[in-house]
DNA sequence: TGTACATCAGTGAACGCGCGTTCACTGATGTAC
DNA sequence: TGTACATCAGTGAACGCGCGTTCACTGATGTAC
């Protein structure tokens, strides 16, 4: 295998991955430049061309890689039967805090995605929405549609307060913990009656 | 008056605001420059900084004029004693579905605030949630901390379907009025129970 | 074990692009006398 | 009412910048014989 400083990095595509991580971990609200990111990882920019056909593909595997630690979260909450709203939106209101480039990325089309038709992304993003579908169904004893339309307003509300507390005006600043605070709180407004 | 075909233009000011709102109603997911807002009102993109410090100075007043809407929306739903806070969150996402580029404006300090402190931008922001608040609180009959974390509850859902529908790839291209329904079916699950 | 060679993964120079911003300018407006 | 002039609001050329992307290249690797 090939050692970091020899001409062959040999790991290069997810050094690329966690250098933009580390980049946004440094200016959470700066521009990601496909040049910063090479320049990170100690490499020239058109070496990124190996490993992604361009600047949206490097954007979509890193928007990935985050479903991927969203559903890793969901599963574990999944093994617990008795946690509360409040502790799934505080975990998810927490990846949020903790990885804000590729949170942002899994819910922006914009950027990630070609012209193109819906692609793994977007399966992803569905197939996520599902896994939260039926944690929730199976912890509060919800049938399908039930359980599918409050995924829904739990997701939303959990959205909310990730997407406000990193980019408002209003509320930018605060503190990841203070950030799952507030999560809790709101969540709390959902919590269904024990029958 | 000037006319609009005469060498001083009037209103330019407003005319390169309401010039950015037409450019981002026909693309709603691309991203704006001065040069083509300018060139929208037809005028020399040189022509902004008369009435602009910089892009950001334009960028902020746009979601200026998108918070007076939000409040504007708020206050008529006041002079209901009878609404739901489906209707809530209905109007809300609307708003989002109208004018997406004021809407992302609003919530986003990167691009509108300069390295500065908190300015008039922020405390709109603050003001249009007490006004949310006070609202609420009205309706429910809610004492004020309670008013204020239930207000928060709903707002972060609301604001969460609003952006959800704008931006993520599993629920971008839906209609406006399908995110209405949408935001409607997630705040049911917020309806206070009538005592 | 040693050599020839195809393949792979880097380099770095160059491309064109649109951007935000500045500047010296000029045309229109309105006020003083 | 008419003229001189200060002020204001435009113009358009020019600036430098960093960007994404391409290309001919070269160094390292591994396989065939």
């Amino acid at each position: 295998m090939a050692t970091s400083t020899s001409y062959h990095h040999g790991h290069l595509a997810s050094a690329l991955l966690d250098a933009a991580t580390e980049i946004a971990g440094e200016d959470p609200n700066g521009e990601l430049s496909l040049r910063a990111v090479a320049r990170r990882a100690g490499v020239s920019h058109s070496a990124a061309y190996r490993h992604f056909a361009d600047k949206r593909a490097l954007l979509r595997a890193l928007a990935l890689r985050g479903f991927g630690e969203l559903e890793a979260i969901l599963m574990e909450l999944r093994e617990r039967d008795d946690f509360t709203m409040g502790d799934v939106a505080a975990a998810y209101v927490g990846l949020a805090q903790r990885i804000p480039l590729e949170f942002r990325l899994m819910f922006d089309g914009a950027q990630c995605l070609p012209p193109g038709q819906p692609d793994a992304l977007t399966e992803s993003g569905i197939g996520t929405r599902d896994l939260l579908a039926l944690v929730l169904s199976e912890r509060y004893g919800l049938a399908k549609d039930e359980g599918e339309a409050f995924a829904f307003a739990a997701w939303s509300q959990m959205h909310g307060v990730a997407v406000l507390a990193l980019d408002s005006p209003a509320l930018r600043g605060i503190s990841g913990p203070e950030a799952e605070g507030m999560a809790r709180v709101a969540a709390s407004f959902l919590e269904p009656k024990p029958r």
